[in-house]
DNA sequence: GCGACAGAATGAATCGTTTCACAACCGTAG
DNA sequence: CTACGGTTGTGAAACGATTCATTCTGTCGC
């Protein structure tokens, strides 16, 4: 039905091969060729089959990326990146939503290595090691995204966690601020764990300053408004004068109830910092100081990662850690 | 290097067609065979390339679809709907974000055509009708989603906007508002002109109801605080007692407007009525009032179509229409 | 006028799967 | 004992593009 090489080749009166040179290496070909060919294809609106190229090739153009949840716009960013990177290489983005479900990023896995995939970048659920090194077997490099390589053999691109949480309570207390409150989400989350810790960095410079930590159940704006209600239900005495969400989600929430309150100002009362920088947090009812992640460069250089790795297999692994900045907002101006 | 099918066929002493029989249709084949077929695949760790396979059916299984902003929740539980149903068939979906921008989307077109995609799912932005026929003459059928059909002779899945914008208003009435404001966002979008067509026809049904409209530039919740502000400092005779943004964005902007008064109470003084029903909308200061897509619905009636549409291509273009619903929570809630 | 040579074009082999016409085998009915 | 139907299994022919060794053509130098 619809044209293959072989019709272009026919109706313009030279040979597969030669068509085949027009399309992927027009310099081997006399320029009188290329424009009769160029026409004749134009003409029968052919259209290469990718499956025969794919097959011929061994490996398919398309790079598999499984993220934890497409609605996280962190993710959709650094999806943009990766995007943006392949394309100039000519490589296209598969896009797979784990979802937080570990059956769904097996999932993806399996369609990725039935597709042959040029390669897989994933920020990973369960324990998808084993899985990875059998794609590197097949000749399919993978890169992990927003968590270390550590020792698994895999580069990894990731952000420095550590770095955030030091940030955000460091500028709390080059505010002035000295009773700072941690409002933090699952502490087996490993993000989360690591801006407790840049947290608590931050504290034991500073003397005379002193942190507590409230966990909630999850990382929602809800939650954060739970957290925000118990801290203004305290006394003035015993309330903070700081608080770090360790994501936007929270910090909206926190903000919200700060507000509903009608008495405690922010930031006079109290200075809040937030995580991710997300759309949401400059357009709060008080803008939010929050804590920005380079999610397109992570994804474009987790594709830099993988193109390496392609090239040259026998390449060690390498683990980059971008440094989280600071975007300071009405939040926590003085 | 990886294991083909041939390599399983002589390690289990069975021809090449009897493994793909195993693959495709093991009731063909002895249960004994089966047996010893599939454990010489697990041992060589044989898995289907998936480009062989579909060079031999002549298309793929994977549905391309392409969405405005895949930022926007609507659409990422668009494709959730898509993806779940299309994997019912063992189908998986290829998702392409056209980010408001024609060439990107026709770039994701050409990318589909030449991986003789199994269907189009499509939002579409640019002329692309044209693409669309000539996809259809290859035997790839598409749908549109989030737009009527009307006469280009493709089925389509869309939200009657019309009874979305009536929904919100005819509510704002029913709890006894007569001044009504109607925030749009930039009128020559069709979804929100359509909404302002419904909001008219329930001002037509209650006398003594006046219809103001208020338009912003954008979408965002900056444009709706802007919005929101201007409301909020005219006086009281010339101030609306009812509120509907066109979209969720929007409500949220006008609520922190009019929450940072201090003065002005929602829903005591001004009712408010969003649309979308985004998660920020039961999540906002005042958990807002909302009109609610059938997202997911959206998008596995979608896939729906597209099967319908490849199983007979000379059915007749269907139009599906969803009928929205209105969720009441405290922003207008008595 | 001849050989050499570069540039251009050819066409067959190949990738891995599915499919389908056919062969082999087996048990059973006549 | 044979013929027959039904089940299993076989193997070769596609699918469409790329690649590479080979052939062809024309030009140039001597």
């Amino acid at each position: 039905m619809a044209a293959s090489i072989r019709d272009v080749a026919e109706a313009a009166g030279v040979s597969v091969g030669t068509v085949s040179n027009v399309l992927n290496r027009p310099d081997r070909v006399s320029p009188a060729t290329v424009a009769r060919v160029a026409q004749t294809i134009a003409e029968l609106g052919y259209v290469r089959n990718d499956a025969a190229r794919q097959l011929r090739a061994g490996r398919s153009r398309t790079i598999g990326l499984v993220v934890l949840d497409v609605r996280n716009p962190f993710f959709t960013e650094l999806a943009r990146g990766a995007e943006d990177r392949a394309a100039a290489e000519g490589l296209s983005i598969l896009l797979g939503n784990s979802d937080d479900d570990p059956a769904r990023e097996s999932t993806y896995l399996d369609l990725f290595e039935e597709q042959r995939v040029h390669g897989v970048l994933i920020s990973p659920l369960g324990d998808v090691t084993e899985r990875l090194e059998r794609l590197r077997e097949r000749g399919t490099p993978a890169v992990l995204v927003d968590r270390r390589g550590e020792g698994t053999g895999f580069s990894s691109v990731a952000v420095d966690d550590v770095a955030g949480g030091y940030l955000a309570v460091r500028h709390l207390l080059d505010i002035g601020r000295r009773r700072i409150a941690l409002l933090a989400g699952p502490l087996d989350i490993r993000q989360v764990a690591d801006r407790v810790v840049g947290a608590r960095r931050a504290i034991a410079e500073v003397s005379g300053s002193t942190l507590e930590i409230v966990t909630a159940p999850g990382l929602t704006v809800v939650d954060g408004r739970r957290g925000g209600e118990e801290i203004a239900a305290r006394a003035s005495t015993d309330r903070p004068d700081g608080i770090f969400a360790v994501n936007d989600l929270l910090a909206v929430g926190v903000l919200q109830a700060l507000v509903m309150t009608g008495s405690l100002r922010v930031p006079d009362d109290i200075a809040l910092v937030g995580y991710d920088d997300i759309d949401f947090a400059s357009a709060a009812v008080v803008p939010l100081t929050s804590v920005r992640q380079p999610s397109q460069l992570i994804g474009s250089t987790a594709v830099n990662l993988l193109l390496e790795a392609t090239a040259d297999p026998s390449l060690e692994p390498r683990e980059v850690v971008f440094q989280p900045e600071l975007i300071v907002r009405a939040s926590t101006a003085r």
